[in-house]
RNA sequence: GGUCCGGUAGCUCAGUUGGAUAGAGCAACAGCCUUCUAAGCUGUGGGUCAUAGGUUCGACUCCUAUCCGGAUCACCA
């Protein structure tokens, strides 16, 4: 039990005893004591006057005498204003630290123990182009949020729905066919989604200059664009992949496959996998009966032209298209079909699509239309929405190559976390495998602590030379103090140290060692939460306190130098204790910990 | 124009259902390694919490209006 329930219905009763009343959950409000005052907990006296019908001061000074005579495990109170500051027995920390210690997995649930299902899907590419900075926000958010909700207890199936077909593959194709002379990523030693983006680039030179052209004999714009050859057969080509042309198919899968293995790569650098990955080309048509069916229905329309529309008017959208008049379906329709495919399937409780808030629109519009045809799991869809990542100066804009490539960035932070660590001297002696495996800990924590910290709906800016700090609050920062810990834990097993989990209350001799118990013992609510709010800040932004917490404790005390056995035994423990508390919360932010550095 | 999100220190960000004197890091300056890893620790300076009203014992937090930034309102995905 946490402390503050504890302290809660300890509250409750002393009410009702001192003042025949039963208060309400909301009227009896525990939080934290301030640093700056004496105490544990603080019990905020104001929402209680009214059951207690005495000032502040008295109703706090009543209910602290209560709960000291009553409690043995509450020693000592203060009261500053409203405020009635409560003090817990070194018993009751020693107790609660013992419990820490012999808990399995403390603060993380058994995986299926909520008996919930629950579908994340992230990622998401376009097979035309390398990953990018954005593509790593949603990569490491929807990778962070799987894993904080399967240590909540549910099954967490994981997806990726690849967008591998559509007009701007044939234009990477189309440029390849014109231009590449036969180029693989075998001949240029190029990664293969690279090596596409750059024929996808290509494409939209010649295509400019081709408008130009156009536009020099007279044509507006919008007739350029339109008429411009290159964009004649690109469609031609789009029409000859719907109808399987055996070599525009080839030629599509053959360039698809060079992607997938540059994705591959990708993802294998981040450290992120998926349970299962979904190709629009095999679920574009979904949705197409669903939509007829609702027709039928009359929850939708069909025009004179023969399209089918839905009417979002009365809940303040606007009419959408769901299907062409040619009778062809658009993107929504295929999420339509996916969304009732995957519930039909797996039985989800809940599916999150962790896309980027420009989309905040299309999502609204889905759970609506999946509502009015019926289906009662419409509430159960969620759209993580995350903000964008901007340079200093503005938007990424790939055609203006101001893109930060996900491949250049992870190398790049590696190589930084290099050469700062070779200038520290923190690679003498270690083994050329040992050092790659440090540094490639250190670069990726320091990116991915960086983004993950941000509370995902907000924008952040992103300074590629300047963002990511080896020091303060940052990822290395903590993989420093667990490597520290490791040390320690190390040296006490050298002497024959062991780390016990009966600590006696004879151990405290600081304040400090019992903040450090308190903030180890809110683990569990702190992943609680992030998962409730689908949050990685939440443990991010804990785990940095814990750990600067943990760093002034070890400056200011010794731990395996200590004489006072009692002492030694407690802070070894606690040690233990955060070093493992640090390990998971970095687990589930997708980030590895480094044992040396 | 409608809708949604944001605006907190020079910069990047915390601030859990409204609670005590608004917190970190970076940057700047000044200190601490014969002692368990100095990627650490300590100190100094830095704020009209966008603005104006309102609600109340109490507002960065809730409500209203305004200003600024972003997204969106496609027979693109």
């Amino acid at each position: 039990m946490s402390t503050e329930l504890f302290l809660q219905i300890e509250t409750k009763k002393a009410v009702e005893r001192l003042y025949g009343v039963t208060p309400e959950e909301s009227q009896i409000q525990i939080q934290k004591t301030r640093k700056e005052f004496d105490g544990d907990y603080t019990l905020v006296a104001f929402p209680l006057l009214k059951v207690s019908k005495k000032n502040p001061e008295a109703t706090s000074h009543e209910i602290g005498q209560y709960l000291i005579d009553n409690n043995k495990q509450i020693t000592k109170f203060n009261v500053v204003k409203g405020f009635l500051n409560l003090s817990l027995s070194n018993d009751y920390w020693a107790e609660m630290l013992n419990s820490i210690s012999t808990t399995k997995d403390f603060g993380f649930r058994l995986t299926g123990s909520s008996n919930r299902t629950v579908m994340v899907e992230f990622s998401s590419p376009n097979t035309n182009k390398p990953l990018h900075l954005g593509h790593i926000r949603n990569n490491l958010l929807g990778f962070s949020i799987s894993r904080i909700l399967e240590k909540n207890g549910n099954k967490v199936i994981r997806v990726n729905l690849v967008n591998d077909r559509g007009i701007h593959i044939c234009k990477s194709m189309l440029a390849w066919q014109r231009f590449g002379n036969g180029e693989t990523p075998e001949s240029s030693g190029k990664k293969g989604d690279h090596l596409v983006g750059d024929y996808y680039v290509r494409f939209d030179k010649e295509y400019k200059v081709q408008i130009e052209e156009l536009k020099s004999k007279g044509l507006n714009e919008d007739e350029a664009k339109a008429k411009a050859p290159l964009m004649l057969e690109t469609q031609e080509m789009l029409r000859k992949w719907e109808a399987k042309d055996p070599e525009v198919y080839a030629l599509w899968e053959k360039m698809n496959g060079w992607v997938y293995d540059g994705f591959e790569k990708t993802y294998n650098a981040l450290g992120i996998s998926f349970d299962k990955t979904y190709y629009e080309s095999q679920t574009y048509l979904l949705g197409k009966a669903i939509v007829a069916e609702g027709l039928e229905k009359g929850v939708f329309i069909r025009r004179d032209d023969g399209s089918i529309w839905v009417d979002l008017i009365a809940d303040g959208l606007d009419e959408k298209l769901l299907m062409r008049a040619d009778g062809t379906s658009v993107y929504i329709t295929q999420d339509i079909g996916t969304a009732t495919q995957r519930f039909d399937e797996h039985h989800l409780d809940e599916h999150i699509y962790v896309v980027g808030n420009e989309q905040e629109y299309h999502f609204q519009v889905l759970k609506l239309v999946l509502k009015k045809l019926g289906y009662t799991w419409s509430d159960s869809l969620f759209h993580l929405s995350y903000g964008m990542v901007q340079l200093p100066e503005g938007k990424m804009k790939s055609r203006e190559g101001t893109v930060v490539d996900a491949d250049e960035l992870v190398e790049e932070m590696v190589s930084t976390a290099q050469e700062i660590s070779s200038e520290l001297g923190k690679l003498d002696g270690l083994s050329e495998s040992e050092v790659a495996s440090i540094c490639n800990m250190v670069g990726l924590g320091a990116l991915k602590y960086f983004i993950l910290k941000v509370d995902p709906k907000k924008n952040m800016t992103f300074n590629p030379r300047e963002s990511i700090d080896f020091n303060g609050n940052t990822g290395p920062f903590i993989q420093y103090t667990h490597a520290r810990i490791c040390s320690v834990l190390r040296k006490a097993d050298d002497l024959g140290l062991q780390v016990s989990n009966s600590i006696s209350s004879q151990g405290f001799s600081t304040l400090k060692e019992v903040e450090l118990v308190k903030l180890i013992s809110e683990f569990p609510v702190i992943v609680e939460q992030a998962g409730k709010d689908f949050s990685p800040s939440f443990i991010a932004n804990y785990i940095y306190e814990l750990t600067k917490e943990y760093n002034q404790f070890y400056h200011d005390h010794t731990i395996i130098k200590e004489e006072n056995k009692d002492i030694q035994a407690l802070r070894l423990s606690l040690t233990k204790i955060v070093g493992d508390t640090i390990r998971k919360s970095m687990w589930l932010l997708g980030i590895d910990v480094p044992e040396k550095m």
